[in-house]
DNA sequence: TTTAATAAGTTAACCGATTAACATTATAGC
DNA sequence: GCTATAATGTTAATCGGTTAACTTATTAAA
């Protein structure tokens, strides 16, 4: 591998001169065309090690993830990918398996890494989260941090919930259940909150045994719409607010032999090859994932590119609803 | 950041004995007390620019992918990364959106960054994929190298075909359509010469025409079943030989108004949320994508560390019948 | 033409860990 | 106690860019 002397040697001009004009600065049109027929000729890349050494910088950001099973997360990795990699960047994913410990290893690493910017969907808590990452650009996604030192980017959670609510309403049903994450995760809050907006314009009181929560897992929303069903009266819609309670509601009702869009109404959330793929197909709310991870990347870059930390922004992100044939009017 | 130097001093030995014992290399015991309470109280770790600068060695692999929208390459990143990540190597991941140049350029790039090895489902023809990586450990995955200068990971596809086409024959049906994906990938290959050997081990001939051959597609799946269907005869059982096949074989037979199970059997691939999410559930091939990325970094650490480059190893993991309903029996 | 001001180029120190070559200390054998 | 030998330590060069501090070349102004 040939380094910068030889370049220099080749081109024949100093070391500084050669860095200087790769990195920018004005040299000599001479020069110039002497250095680049020099790097082609003697096809050069300069080595990331020793400029990292000197600069402290990497030209890299640190992906944190809690997992890697679920299109939600990878399609952010794409999102990302796809920015940061057309303006050089590189990206270290690391999946941390929901274990706040083993993320705080990872941050240790990517500390280590000397990572120039970091894109997280945290999950610990986010104020313990941004502590020690003074001074490195943050955008965290899903989450709204409440230190408020850094970006955010998540998808519009109340409009989706209320718009789905709204459509159901909107179709007679009143009895309404809601399958909804954990309130130790963020977006639960949001949704729920949509929801129950919807439900009050609509001069609805929000009944509490239709308000299903647990774990964002197939099993729990399973065993949720299970529940429900089993009430003296069940209601006449469902609403799943997250791909896997969408997946486990779909199952339930199956086994039930009950059929979405006839003998009983379904909005999911996300899944959407499944609800393609499903007769009736499935209406649901789709985040639009890869926009959420292009605009995580767009203001990580901003970050970088004016050094300001400090300054936070929260964008949202619009979610889509995929209309299909799961939801039925009565009167 | 503290630096080896201060770790050093406060030790009260030079570096090069902070650095050899750090690297594995015997100390005195007090010295090894000293240098590690230094450690600690400074909270030290090595400079990875500085190392790898000086040994030219990364502690990192890089892993080349087509996509990331397709749980199979993202559950190779979680296979991979269990076990590297528990040896202290970090892991680069590249998508080169099944696009050969882009392909050559995150190779390109992976060499700058110096990794130590390399598991890749190449896009490009593997022979080519191969050249310019002498030296550096690779494992495939998926695919089958030509040159035979690097380990290979896949499932063991034959089998998974010769099962699956057996299952169907063993409840009674002979006319069976395939969908196999394009020639140019390497697995439709061996899918394909499973579904014919169980064929003629049956006495049974394998009809061109119900043998359909297409990209990895939903819509693709999708158009091929709808042709299948609409043949003078159409097909009893269908096999759909990889996930977006199934999904589309699916669709098109839900939009059909025929219900797997009951007007027709099919066997899919992958796909194992949707299959169980469905009623009645559908039987699928899966194959333990997990397993395979495991495989792949075990194998590539072998590599590293017995720096053995030539030794071309060819792993098979088995692929599993998950049993659903959507398989019957006809006369 | 000379001088001042600016542009362009060069030298050499530096980033921080590793390691070859050399120096010192500890242990064993007599 | 005194070598010989093994074990452990140290010094300083090295990896390859970057950049502060300095020198030289060029242009503009007088």
């Amino acid at each position: 591998m040939p380094n910068i002397a030889e370049v220099a040697e080749l081109a024949g001009v100093s070391t500084a001169t050669v860095s200087k004009y790769l990195n920018g600065v004005k040299v000599k049109a001479k020069n110039a065309a002497a250095i680049d027929a020099a790097v082609k000729k003697l096809n050069f890349h300069p080595n990331d090690f020793a400029r990292g050494l000197r600069t402290n910088k990497s030209m890299s950001v640190g992906v944190i993830l809690p997992e890697l099973d679920n299109l939600f997360f990878t399609s952010i990795i794409s999102g990302v990918d796809e920015i940061l990699d057309a303006q050089g960047y590189s990206t270290f994913v690391c999946i941390c398996r929901s274990d706040p410990m083993r993320e705080k290893k990872k941050l240790d690493f990517l500390k280590r890494k000397k990572i120039d910017g970091l894109i997280a969907v945290p999950c610990s808590d986010t104020s313990d989260f941004v502590k020690g990452l003074e001074g490195i650009p943050v955008v965290l996604i899903d989450r709204l941090s409440g230190a408020g030192n850094c970006s955010c980017v998540l998808s519009d959670n109340f409009s989706a919930a209320y718009n789905a609510t709204e459509k159901l309403i909107s179709c007679g049903h009143s009895k309404i259940g809601v399958l909804l994450g954990p309130d130790s995760n963020y977006t639960p809050i949001e949704r729920r909150s949509g929801f129950t907006a919807a439900m009050s314009t609509h001069m609805l009181t929000p009944e509490p045994q239709y308000i299903k929560t647990g774990a964002y897992r197939i099993d729990c929303g399973y065993s949720m719409t299970k529940e429900l069903m089993s009430l003296d009266t069940p209601p006449t819609a469902i609403f799943a607010t997250n791909n896997e309670l969408t997946i486990g509601a779909v199952t339930a009702l199956s086994e039930l032999g009950l059929i979405p869009g006839k003998d009983i109404s379904l909005i999911g959330f996300d899944s959407d090859t499944l609800a393609k793929a499903m007769n009736p197909a499935l209406t649901v709310m789709v985040q639009n994932v890869g926009e959420i991870g292009r605009a995580a990347a767009n203001n990580l870059l901003e970050q970088i590119k004016s050094e300001s930390t400090g300054r936070s922004q929260i964008i949202r992100v619009q979610t889509e609803m995929l209309e299909g044939n799961s939801v039925c009017s009565i009167e």
